[in-house]
DNA sequence: GTCTATAAGAAGATAGAC
DNA sequence: GTCTATCTTCTTATAGAC
């Protein structure tokens, strides 16, 4: 990885850990392994590493979202596979999202940056809201809509059976956020969680 | 309000809006209304005025918690009342709580400073989830236990009952915290939530 | 592109008069 | 208890050699 790459890595790393303003451009370049007047040779500013951050987040973030259906971007090309699901289908979707959220490293770092500097900034504010709250919500609306369609689950109000849903999950992952330890703790509720989720939204064929 | 409280609660204001590391001495003593060195006759440091609002926060939640019943400090007196209770009930404690939470002044600009400094410093972020999850889900699971043990309720399974009627809160909370526009969005939404909460786990009475 | 030296300025905190 | 003046330290950023 080139020196501007990991600069803007091992910033995240501090960024996500002890927020903007308490990490200090001489601790980056430690990491990187350089004197911290080098860095401003890759960036103009301390500001120029984060907006880099922030750039490159969005970018893997459209690049992945269609290959982790974390976006509506091709939730239509899966609606035959979500048109026939079961209940161990349905904990797996909702593990891939939990895990993919919580150990993609960049994901990650990002996550915990946002929640620092969210109130700091109110595009980040956004982001964040986009990211974690509403794009899943949109996406996952989309996915149950069509279960509701099959007749594998039944309920009045989609958006609220997808809060039912999704709700649960990233109070979990922020509980995970702040305490890695209780991460084994979060999988067992997880799948405890989407069970009694699809006992409860159960349609024609019992979910099963 | 004498100026050393005056003095804890701007810097409580700003602290939730910027961080701590973005407010400076100047800018506290500016909302007073006298000069930073001042500030230093009431509290010896910066870092005195953090912790002092820790300990103001610690202080008023154990005083309130029993009167707005966030921890189960008195759940067991209230037994009598969860075991008649209706949808219109159930609407009127998640509406409540929410709205505790939501706008009281001193709750919501805690929540704030401690969402932006919870991963500077372990304490804070046990602090976090001790106040916005674990205490909240071991309150109600004890409430909604008295529901189910009334019949008013059904689940296999309360942890994961009082996760569905919580979790949706919890993000509702953190979507208005962030954009405060969408309080009325939220608050449809959180009768909606509760409505179907009601209608998926209604027990012997329909809830009624 | 990396270094050393250093400028420029910000921010926390103290001294001492009133 | 509040002020003005000031100290000290820290932090970003630049200059210029290699």
């Amino acid at each position: 990885m080139d020196t501007k790459q990991r600069i803007m890595d091992e910033a995240l790393t501090l960024f996500s850990e002890k927020g903007y303003a308490n990490v200090f451009v001489e601790n980056i370049a430690e990491r990187v392994g350089i004197k911290a007047p080098s860095i401003y040779k890759h960036y103009k500013s301390k500001q120029a590493i984060f907006d880099a951050i922030i750039e490159e987040m969005n970018r893997r973030f459209l690049e992945e979202a269609g290959a982790l259906q974390i976006n509506g971007a091709d939730a239509s090309a899966d609606a035959e596979i979500y048109k026939n699901i079961s209940e161990e289908q349905l904990i797996v979707i909702g593990n891939n999202l939990f895990l993919y959220f919580l150990h993609d490293d960049y994901t990650r770092r990002f996550r915990k940056m946002l929640t620092i500097e969210q109130f700091h900034d109110k595009k980040l504010a956004d982001l964040y809201m986009k990211q974690y709250v509403d794009d899943p919500l949109s996406y996952q609306g989309m996915l149950l809509g069509l279960m509701v369609s099959a007749g594998v689950l039944l309920a009045e109000n989609v958006e609220i059976m997808t809060l039912h849903f999704y709700a649960p999950i990233y109070m979990l992952l922020t509980m995970c956020d702040r305490d890695p330890e209780r991460e084994d703790e979060a999988l067992k509720t997880l799948e405890a969680h989407i069970r009694q989720f699809n006992r409860l939204y159960a349609g024609n064929n019992g979910g099963k």
